[in-house]
DNA sequence: TAAACACCCCCATGTTTATGGGATTGAATC
DNA sequence: GATTCAATCCCATAAACATGGGGGTGTTTA
């Protein structure tokens, strides 16, 4: 039996899928609220849900800020998403607020629910749309380095700077001496038009060398 | 009608896909190979495959670095993941190499056929194991925040040194004293075992403050 | 073969940081 | 009502850094 809630200001929706949960073998649906708000106070460490439906557009507390209380009281909970919102920074958001599953409103009932047993069996049910967009987040992350305008000397130099060493520190690992060191770093500042290691470390974390 | 490449070096598990995917209505698989470098000759951009299966493990070139030539000279292709790899380095780093999907060697063909099938309407195929690693991925980014040791003011020093702005600089954005700037540098040097900015920099974009 | 470029080293000068001291105020905790 | 702590300022010094010059050596390439 898995034990499912719903957080879900708009009534219709909300009953309905509770309605056909907990018509369907093997699910309970007894969780059913229409805020943040009035769901923290009933629950009890004794009796959880595993999974709880959230609804990210709600009245006072946002799902998302939602997501975040629940999950540290209670990390045991899965949650998974349910709301019109494509863009990606309220999918990310919620994943990082702890989301592990997000399904979009457009979801037919049957795949809801095998989007549950999904969940439970350790997936992460993800509309296709949402899915995409997951995966583009790293592709964008991969697209660099043949532009790069730094030499490989030069960027071992970036990797000890990022590292936190002194000028001294970075010749010794290099082999290098110090005046080495600050000439590449002259060439670094002049090709990446910075002015200080600061903003290289931002530029090299930041992916952008 | 979708045309499909696969490139797979075991013999048996490359042909078996190829056939299962050519009694299908809809599907033609006529790209097929034992690595990238006998691969890569063979694509020409008059006529291209829209999705190619991709295993990691191959002879010469590893998967990943194959992704990535061919993503680099057709982006239009959709590359989908197929490998008994399932750490995260291995699904990250392909990823960002451009592949949209990720399979697992345990998919069933009949799922072969529906992800490439959602591959083409715009989603990204992931077993399970894959989209849950996925997700966390995103779950390890949101739990912070409350251990920081930082002061409200502190965190405002250290955006302004991610920035790569000088202590006068830094002063001026907060309307405050330089030597103030000074102090709360001292501090936040102190709270965070560091000794420089160029630490505080790193710490801050790896998310550890 | 000359230009271009990566890489190596040295010097000088001024600026910025790191680190130690110290002092005062106000808000919060106890 | 004492203590704690963030926040504000000041001073001093040594170390590290930024920036400008000046030399060289190799390799690649047009």
């Amino acid at each position: 039996m898995i034990f499912v809630g719903i957080v879900e200001d708009d009534d219709q929706i909300r009953k309905s899928i509770q309605d056909f949960l907990n018509r369907q073998n093997g699910f309970q649906c007894n969780w059913s609220f229409n805020s943040i708000e009035s769901l923290l106070p009933n629950l009890k460490a004794e009796v959880l849900p595993q999974v709880l439906i959230m609804d990210l557009g709600l009245p006072g507390m946002s799902g998302i800020d939602g997501m975040k209380i629940i999950k540290e009281r209670y990390p045991q909970i899965d949650l998974v998403v349910f709301s019109v919102y494509n863009d990606p920074q309220k999918i990310f958001d919620s994943l990082c607020a702890g989301a592990t599953g997000y399904l979009l409103k457009n979801t037919p009932l049957e795949e809801i629910k095998s989007g549950i047993e999904l969940l439970v069996s350790g997936g992460s049910p993800m509309s296709p749309q949402i899915a995409r967009k997951v995966v583009e987040f790293f592709a964008s992350r991969g697209k660099r380095e043949i532009t790069s305008p730094l030499s490989a000397k030069e960027k071992e130099i970036v990797v000890g700077l990022v590292d936190g060493l002194s000028y001294k520190l970075i010749a010794d690992r290099l082999t290098i001496s110090i005046e080495t060191v600050r000439f590449h770093i002259k060439s670094i500042y002049r090709k990446l038009h910075v002015h200080g290691k600061a903003e290289v470390i931002s530029k090299s974390l930041r992916g952008e060398i």
